[in-house]
DNA sequence: ATTCGAATTTGACATTTGTCAAGTGGATTG
DNA sequence: CAATCCACTTGACAAATGTCAAATTCGAAT
């Protein structure tokens, strides 16, 4: 979650850099299926999901992939797109009825440029992401599909009751049946 | 490359902000088979390879794991490392004579305590680096071994002439011989 | 409780990749 | 020129994963 960075930060500034930060985020409810973000549109949000769970997913060969997974307290966006600016190959949808926060792209990028001193928040935040990324490039390189659905289930106790393993298993790049085959063997 | 985000900034203020950035950087040369960076230790340098060409390697099992290759122009750290000063399981070792360019993090922490303006050089560039990585996610999960093998060639030509086959095997994530084999049916 | 449909598992077989060992070819060196 | 080394390829077989189809289980709705 993008405010734990500012734990970096002093404290009594902190505080203003919050009430900032909230002014250009808004709350919203949405039910199950929603879709936050759709394919082959620019994305213009970064969303924190506050309750409930959310995939990134898209289309390969019309095989439903899913890309990312976001939990509770944890961001989730087409980030290419809402970074680049450019149309995105993934969609965003709502596992379960969510309260998501959300940030304009425009409103962060107006705030930038107006008190450049959040760009800090924001580099750290890239930070804290990229290192996520390159523990799935790890991950995918290095370990067994089993070894990373282990480690997915251990980080998200309680992940397997919220979601179709067909999702999982595109996650972990394995597919439903293997690892059907895999859960199996405990 | 990172000055290449300098192209977002406006002209006049981008010349100082590269002179400012000079001053932190020293260039070096070094000879083939050099070691950037010695695994388990932190990593203070963030390189580019002005000339010549490095990679990121470490160890699983006994095996010798490429795990980023930098050509020309392109930038290598052991970049979890870099940010969380935590000790590094890479080595960057170079693959040919080459010269560098490398930023220490304690000035590069100091530059951006004094002078906030350049968080947004760092965030840009972090954001860069972050679709690269993801990018190499969408590889991993969703292109075959030989798919990866093309794009990268394709994205470096000439790479073959300069790297041995076992560390591209590597990279893409399959064994020597297997990449031995896809390269056969040509 | 029963039924229906979706989610998951299982079976049979094809395909891909890994492993280990041996072979080939080219460059280097004495 | 022969010996040697290194990179790369090939062969034979094992292990892992994919594919497609057929069960089976589970849960929601009636």
């Amino acid at each position: 979650m993008i405010f734990d960075s500012i734990s970096d930060i002093d404290p009594k500034s902190a505080q203003a850099m919050l009430a900032d930060f909230q002014q250009i985020m808004q709350r919203a409810s949405y039910p199950k299926n929603h879709l936050l973000h759709k394919e082959d549109t620019v994305c213009n949000h970064l969303y924190f999901i506050e309750q409930g769970l959310a995939r990134a997913f898209y289309f390969k060969d019309g095989q439903d992939i899913t890309a990312h997974i976001a939990v509770e307290n944890t961001s989730i966006t087409a980030i290419d797109s809402f970074i680049q600016r450019k149309r995105s190959r993934y969609n965003i949808e709502l596992l379960e009825d969510s309260v998501v926060i959300y940030m304009p792209h425009k409103e962060l990028h107006e705030l930038l440029a107006q008190k450049p001193q959040y760009e800090k928040l924001i580099r750290i935040y890239l930070q804290e992401i990229y290192i996520d990324l390159a523990e799935r490039v790890e991950d995918l390189l290095f370990h067994t599909a089993k070894e990373r659905y282990d480690k997915l289930l251990s980080k998200n106790p309680g992940l397997l009751q919220r979601i179709n393993l067909k999702h999982i298993a595109s996650y972990v790049g394995i597919t439903q049946e293997t690892l059907s085959r895999i859960r199996g063997k405990d």
